[in-house]
DNA sequence: AGCAACGCCTGATAGC
DNA sequence: TGCTATCAGGCGTTGC
């Protein structure tokens, strides 16, 4: 599933194919992945703008278009986001296509979670969902202070409070398992049960898997590809996520796989010990 | 207000 | 073999 760093490895593609094409076309195949405004007018409005950049924020796509309106885009669990010159085909389950000046921009969802919108510039801001974004992990607003800090304040359970993107934006459930297994931290602890070397640990684990993630252009579990449709390779680094019984590299003892805040998570029970 | 549970959706897999 | 039930999970919505 896309997090941050499968985003950020789409936005870094596509910023350097897609900049100064110009959309002539959209082909809406399934209607209700266009969230806003409705499908006619979502056409009508993007036909004849240039793609001036894209970016992302969280796990959203944010693509800049001529005179002042910015196509967003979010992957959910299967998306896809893909470039191609080549013609061919639309696989199955593409529900946008974007028609440029060169090559053809689509979107395909296996599960159709994913979604677009087209909204003014100066509105992107206000956009229900990216409003209530919190802070950029791998930005500079991200500061080991704050965050033991905020830790500190919270009863929640450190994996439900990392997944909450009004806390962090951009972690999902691979990467939150990863960072803490890396800080050795059992998923299940309160946040602020957590003292300040834990808590400064953790905040060094998720920078360090989130910028391992991009650096291997994100994981390719089941349907992540990137711009131009390829895989990525942090699979192959994997520590717990996916791999109950498997043993853990850095100690031997079966990865065990349970329930916590109602998703499936993966962690060491000896190097994440509950009580310490 | 803060947090938990649910619904959305299809393909893979487990169980009978 | 073939059917049905369950699971995967990001996020908006709903409800406690």
């Amino acid at each position: 599933m896309p997090e941050l760093p499968e985003v950020e490895t789409i936005v870094r593609d596509l910023g350097a194919r897609l900049t100064g094409l110009m959309v002539e076309r959209a082909e809406v195949l399934l209607p209700k992945v266009v969230a806003a405004p409705a499908p006619e007018e979502f056409a009508r409005l993007i036909a004849g703008r240039k793609i001036l950049g894209l970016s992302r924020r969280g796990k959203y796509i944010l693509i800049e278009l001529s005179r002042g309106w910015v196509l967003i885009l979010h992957l959910r669990m299967t998306g896809q986001l893909v470039y191609t010159t080549v013609l061919e085909p639309f696989p199955k389950h593409t529900h946008l296509v974007l028609h440029l000046d060169q090559g053809v921009l689509r979107f395909t969802d296996l599960r159709q979670f994913g979604r677009a919108s087209l909204v003014p510039a100066r509105e992107v801001r206000r956009v229900p969902g990216l409003r209530e974004l919190g802070v950029e992990p791998l930005g500079a607003e991200f500061v080991k202070e704050d965050f033991i800090r905020k830790l500190a304040r919270s009863r929640r359970m450190i994996k439900p409070l990392l997944l909450d993107q009004t806390f962090l934006t951009g972690l999902g459930n691979i990467y939150t398992d990863e960072a803490l297994h890396r800080a050795g931290i059992h998923p299940e602890r309160r946040a602020a049960d957590l003292d300040t070397r834990e808590a400064g640990t953790l905040y060094r684990a998720i920078r360090e898997v989130l910028a391992e993630g991009v650096a291997f252009r994100g994981t390719s579990v089941q349907h992540y590809v990137d711009g131009s449709g390829q895989r990525g390779r942090f699979q192959e680094i994997l520590r717990v996520y996916g791999k109950k019984g498997v043993p853990c590299p850095v100690c031997g003892v079966p990865i065990e796989r349970i329930r916590c805040g109602g998703r499936g998570t993966h962690y060491c029970p000896e190097c994440q010990p509950f009580e310490r």
